[in-house]
DNA sequence: TCAATCCGTATC
DNA sequence: ATACGGATTGAC
């Protein structure tokens, strides 16, 4: 072998020296410099945490029109062809190197505004992550079709004049069910347009955009704002950002993708039942919509409206510590607004069959109008409680939630994996556990056997109903799923509450409670309203009082030091390296719990959690990002990091 | 002493 | 991912 290389060597020095000299001889001669800022610096989409900055090229003179501000270019980077885009153009660099030029200007068009750069950055901060990541996420797939379409002609008509209720600058509102949610919104909308300022205001869900739309269309006139959701196609979502980008529309509505639409001099950011979880991202660095939302704010000095029929922890959060303020439009008293709700048990007598409790038996038979009966989802883990009194049964170590991993088997923290002996209550000295019972949901067959007078249809899992006709019919609705019907529901029943109760999550009795208010609020101002339940369980719902939940919910999560008091982050990945990270100095005051194993994952991922003070949530954020940069040069898997995610 | 090779690091 | 540089190795 080495004097058949040696034999080549000498063989073919001709071939050899030009091969080896072609790199600089035949390399293109550097092309002239642009006349002005011939340097443009590129954020290149290379996926690595520890790239995640700016380069520097050369612009060539041909490029020198195209080169703008925020479009999309192609570069060199490491010898490959690599998407970015050009943040500015400046005059000279700060590189020692030579500068490589540009490849290609993908398209002058400018869809990278520099206040979402700004705010990238800002969620990067918040959420750990890349800033290329979070462009994704902030930027619509390029549909060239649509960019190449000229303008819409502008509609301008005056904007309407309709006096429009003073707001506070920023506002968590709580809507009675006698107010359409879309209508207060739009006059908020109006008011930031009077002001010559933009809006951006997110639904949880894309069926809720048909209806919305028409009231934004009624209320701010023709033209003046788009729609942007993910679900619309890939032209359609383009050319809503388009709109927006280009300064053609001042108000974007849409679902938690709309959150980052380049709006024009934003006067007002606004969102309808922040505590959707629809809102949670399910994308790195899975930033929430609100707080993306309540970050421009601050950023351009806009209003804020979190509007809803229920309270989310993190309103109630932005409420009493000062920053919104707490409002509920209409005047009239806020507790009338709602039908008065009957609790019962879930026992049957009488003619009612079994299974289903008299008074509801009765209520859906005697309904003249539509019945919306909502029914849990089974399927929750159940987390232990009291028998006695009921109190979740908590981690002496941590305060996480207690689970039984199988029967038989001690109880063990989910959060800490610390296993518990001898568990006893500290509310009530009780010993025994109770764990609730998921039952057998009621078909639509047994229900169309109970009520052979009515039409029984289903909304839920695939099949999710935006309306129904009014009439005397039995709509079957999942949480979340319920159908709206014209003039409202002539009976609401919340099927076995305890179930939504059971789920084992911080979240669950606020969410749980959500979905309630948001079902009673579908009724008719005259309805009869049922919750199937421990009436001692119910009483926020009784007393139609989501801001006194909200309240308590929040001391809890006082107590536990969880979100949004203290940042909580989780990191999966494998056993040894979760090891390793568990050693690893985070901020003075940071908890580590865990690793615990995770559900639904055949791999052998498992959960390192880390718990710290909010004041240590920007430091222990960077330790993060650092750790992200690190594993990254280092070519190691990535560690998945969610801060403060939705559930847990 | 020089060239081939390996490893770590930067990538404009 | 490549590309490059410095260190290392090994042959003369």
């Amino acid at each position: 072998m080495a004097g058949d290389e040696e034999q080549l060597d000498l063989g073919l020095p001709t071939p050899d020296a030009p091969r080896r000299v072609a790199p600089t001889a035949t390399s293109k001669p550097r092309p002239d410099p642009a006349p002005e800022l011939p340097v443009a610096r590129v954020l290149v989409d290379t996926g690595l945490a520890h790239l995640d900055r700016p380069f520097d090229y050369l612009v060539p003179a041909m490029l020198h029109e195209a080169a703008v501000p925020g479009c999309r270019v192609k570069v060199r980077f490491a010898g490959r062809q690599t998407d970015g885009f050009l943040l500015e153009r400046v005059a000279i660099s700060e590189h020692e190197g030579t500068l490589a030029p540009l490849s290609k200007v993908v398209s002058p068009e400018s869809v990278l505004a520099p206040e979402i750069v700004t705010l990238a950055r800002a969620v990067v901060e918040r959420w750990s992550g890349t800033t290329g990541d979070v462009l994704r996420l902030a930027i619509p797939p390029r549909h060239a079709r649509t960019e190449a379409r000229d303008r819409p002609p502008t509609l301008s008509g005056d904007l309407p004049d309709v006096a429009v209720p003073g707001l506070p600058r920023r506002a968590v509102m709580s809507v009675p069910p006698t107010q359409d949610g879309a209508e207060v919104v739009a006059h908020a909308v109006l008011a930031a347009l009077h002001d010559g300022r933009g809006a951006i205001v997110c639904v949880p869900d894309a069926r809720d955009l048909v209806r919305w739309d028409a009231t934004f269309t009624r209320v701010l006139g023709e033209g003046r704002h788009v729609v942007l959701a993910t679900d619309q196609g890939p032209a359609a979502r383009y050319r809503a950002f388009l709109a927006a980008r280009r300064g053609d529309v001042p108000v974007v509505l849409g679902t938690r993708a709309a959150a980052w639409a380049p709006v024009h001099d934003l006067g007002l950011v606004a969102m309808w039942d922040d505590g959707d979880d629809l809102f949670a991202e399910p994308r790195a660095p899975y930033a929430h919509t609100r707080e993306v939302l309540l970050t421009r704010a601050v950023q351009h000095d806009a209003g804020v409206l979190l509007a809803g029929h229920a309270r989310s922890v993190e309103s109630q959060a932005l409420v009493e510590s000062g920053w919104c303020a707490d409002v509920t439009p209409g005047g009239a008293s806020w507790r009338s607004a709602w039908a008065r709700l009957q609790v019962t048990d879930g026992s049957s007598h009488g003619s009612a069959p079994a299974r289903l409790p008299s008074e509801v038996f009765q209520a859906v038979r005697d309904a003249e109008g539509a019945v919306l009966v909502q029914v849990p989802r089974r399927g929750y883990r159940a987390a232990l409680s009291c028998q006695g009194c009921r109190e979740p049964a908590r981690c002496p170590a941590c305060s996480g939630p207690l689970v039984q991993l199988a029967a038989g088997t001690r109880l063990v923290c989910r959060w800490c994996a610390t296993s518990v002996a001898a568990w006893s209550c500290p509310h009530c000295g009780g010993t025994r556990l109770r764990a609730p019972v998921v039952g057998q949901l009621r078909t639509a067959e047994e229900y169309a056997r109970a009520f052979p007078d009515h039409e029984v249809v289903t909304s839920g899992g695939a099949d999710i109903l935006a309306t129904v006709a009014p009439g005397r019919r039995i709509v079957l609705a999942t949480p979340g799923a319920e159908p709206r019907v014209e003039g409202g529901y002539a009976v609401v029943v919340l099927m076995d509450t305890w179930l939504a109760l059971g789920r084992d999550d911080v979240r669950v009795v606020e969410e749980a409670h959500r979905r309630w208010f948001n079902a009673l609020a579908l009724a008719a101002p005259e309805a009869r309203t049922i919750a199937v339940g421990d009436a001692s369980m119910l009483q926020a719902l009784v007393r139609a009082d989501p801001v006194g939940l909200a309240h308590r919910e929040l001391e809890i999560r006082r107590e536990t030091h969880l979100p949004p008091w203290g940042r909580l982050v989780t990191l999966d990945g494998p056993l040894d390296v979760l090891a390793g990270l568990a050693a690893r100095t985070w901020t003075p005051h940071t908890e580590v719990l865990g690793p615990v194993p995770l559900e639904r994952r055949d791999d052998d991922a498992q959960r390192l959690v880390l718990r710290a003070p909010r004041s240590e949530g920007a430091e222990l954020v960077r330790l993060l990002q650092a750790l992200a940069a690190e594993r990254s040069a280092a070519k190691l898997p990535a560690v998945r990091v969610q801060v403060d995610p939705q559930t847990f």
